[in-house]
DNA sequence: CATGAATGAGACTTCATTCAT
DNA sequence: TATGAATGAAGTCTCATTCAT
């Protein structure tokens, strides 16, 4: 994506090492305890090598993180092709939460690439932005879930997910938020929603949310 | 921490005006992006009374936040006192996304901090989740609202809005999530959730979730 | 000489262990062949700060050499009062020999410092050519002495000696060259340096100086 | 070295624009302020080729200063052919003198290659230092000259003139230097130098120089 | 207790040299 | 053999933190 020029051989096995070796830190949930530096001792490399191939960690990070994403996108294509449109979004976010709770040190990273002001993740989350956007857009076709309430929603819970890792009941909880979602998304047009939208009671001095937020 | 012992008087002023200048560049967003050095420059004190008053800059943060928190709960409790409360907390989370809303720096700011592995801000937090729990308990109370899922669902949500603070989109996409979540909150026990408590279907190899987690 | 700001002691102190630490290098020889940073690590204080008292290797090269320097300056004027003019210059002369072949390392250290373009060792050679330039004045003043060839010459000489250190007949050649410049010295104004010294007028323009000899 | 193996037609276009490149740059006393790399950016030549014919810098240096060094040895031959030798001698060394002088760069260069302690100069040298060693030789046997003092202090000297290039009054030194040497030569055995190799009396704590000196 | 000069770990860059193409 | 992209050792700087004053 970022860029297409063909490396030479032993780059490509260089870069590959380094990203076996962040891989691992990754994993670990290491990631950001780590001497920048040390990823090249790491992987056998020089300073310079690390540098020229990933400018900074979160470059690094991002390149760790495309291949998770991948993988997930692909998921969400495969639940897509095989499930009703509904149970398709559903057992995808509940797969999220899994894979999550089985990569601890993923999640920790990612919150803190999350909460990078660089957005070194945004790019790479594109995609999988995509595929949750194309399964709900599914679910609402079928008429299984309303269609005043964007993806963006669903995504920003997941950031949610990933970025209260560390509380003490998080896996309670990320399901909880899935469920709550999931049963929010199955409801009609509530007239809360509406309610909210006339806000002289309440606040809300400009934006009247809920109107055009179908947008991307 | 939180400590209330007497200050000097000039020891307090000090710390008054790094407070002050900690405040303007915090909602300015810059908080993350200023040498910690500079705060006491700004503020016009020496680095080690910087050091002395506030040992990291998430203390600094922290008692910047302090501040923030306490208005949020007042508020919280002012709502709880006045209105139905399935309202108060509608009314609570909408309020929230307005003040985040009004407040980018403070967004943003929350972001790293969430994300930050030390937990800086577990503390002030404390208090806020507090609240957020007392609002939902009502509501469950008064039937309006599940009891099969927690606050700690909603604080994570409140962690994605503030996660996500760089989306292009994020006014709407925040309070598609609140929707989301009150609708949600407002559905009976979902049969889906049951379905999902039996996860040799989909994956969800290990734990099974959706079953004891009413916990706190 | 460079600068006389009175340092604070822990940094008078760093700062002595990294000179103490660099005089063994140097004596040894070894100074051009060890990385910069290795300086800090050998005497203890970190990157920074060997930086921050010395920015480049031929400022910390500078500072020891500003030691012997000093102690070659005393020698002299102790000459200069004990003994006549003439043989003070001669024996001084002889001792720079002694000094160097003594410290091999130190003339090998010298030789590139004084081929650096950066002139660090100019300031600290200042003081010595004081000392060079007073006994060979005394000389004069004798009448033991020409008066047509400056103290600049004998500098000049001792840059060659220093700088031809490696020659596998050093020693020999080192005296030869003193004592051609003593008798050189205690020779009356020669016919040809008369002849030279008058070239003012052309400037040499072409080569053709002295005699016709027709090369190019 | 110096090998003499016919290259291939492209290989000696390409081992002459470094040539040319080279000589320039030596000229122009930057030899040592530019990346060696630039050599064959400059010269429109690949790093590697540099390297093959270059393997170093100094080895570039040696190649363009070899050009230089043969045509000072033709001139010393011609003057000890037709001058009589007291005479060749002083008007080589005066000579020598004035091409430094119209080679700024040339002496500079040649500064550091001197204090080089890989000797890249050592074996362009030698063929100088045979032309002194005869035109001294021719000198001595003449009776023109003292034969107590070897060609290898006026080369020493001649060291020193080079390696001291940036000195203020650098030509009036180097004149000067020359004259002491030229005057010093003339002179006969000094009893001074005898009396230096009793060295008792003078200073020397240790070592006894001109004791066992004839070694090499 | 206040100060800010001094510290040093670690980030990042440069450039001589190698080696896959 | 020529090429220049790739390499990595060594250099240099930044900035959070300490500590002598």
């Amino acid at each position: 994506m970022t860029s297409d020029k063909p490396l030479r051989a032993d780059a490509q096995r260089k870069r590959e090492a380094l990203l076996a070796t962040a891989r691992e830190v990754f994993d670990a949930g290491d990631f950001f305890d780590l001497r920048f530096d040390d990823f090249a001792r790491l992987a056998g490399v020089g300073t310079g090598t690390l540098y020229r191939h990933f400018p900074t960690r979160e470059a690094l990070a991002e390149a760790v993180y495309h291949g998770e994403i991948a993988a997930l996108c692909d998921r969400a294509r495969r639940l897509q092709a095989t499930l009703p449109a509904e149970e398709a979004l559903a057992t995808f976010l509940r797969g999220m939460v899994d894979h999550i709770d089985a990569h601890q040190g993923l999640a920790r990273t990612l919150a803190t690439l999350m909460a990078d002001r660089s957005g070194a993740l945004a790019e790479g989350s594109r995609a999988l932005e995509q595929a949750v956007t194309d399964l709900v857009a599914a679910a609402v076709r079928d008429g299984a879930v309303r269609d005043d309430v964007g993806a963006g929603a669903v995504m920003m819970a997941l950031h949610g997910i990933g970025a209260a890792h560390d509380r003490p009941n998080w896996r309670a909880e990320a399901d909880g938020i899935v469920t709550l979602l999931l049963d929010g998304l199955r409801s009609p047009h509530s007239a809360q929603a509406a309610t909210v939208s006339s806000p002289a009671r309440t606040r809300c001095d400009t934006r009247s949310h809920a109107a055009g937020e179908g947008s991307g």
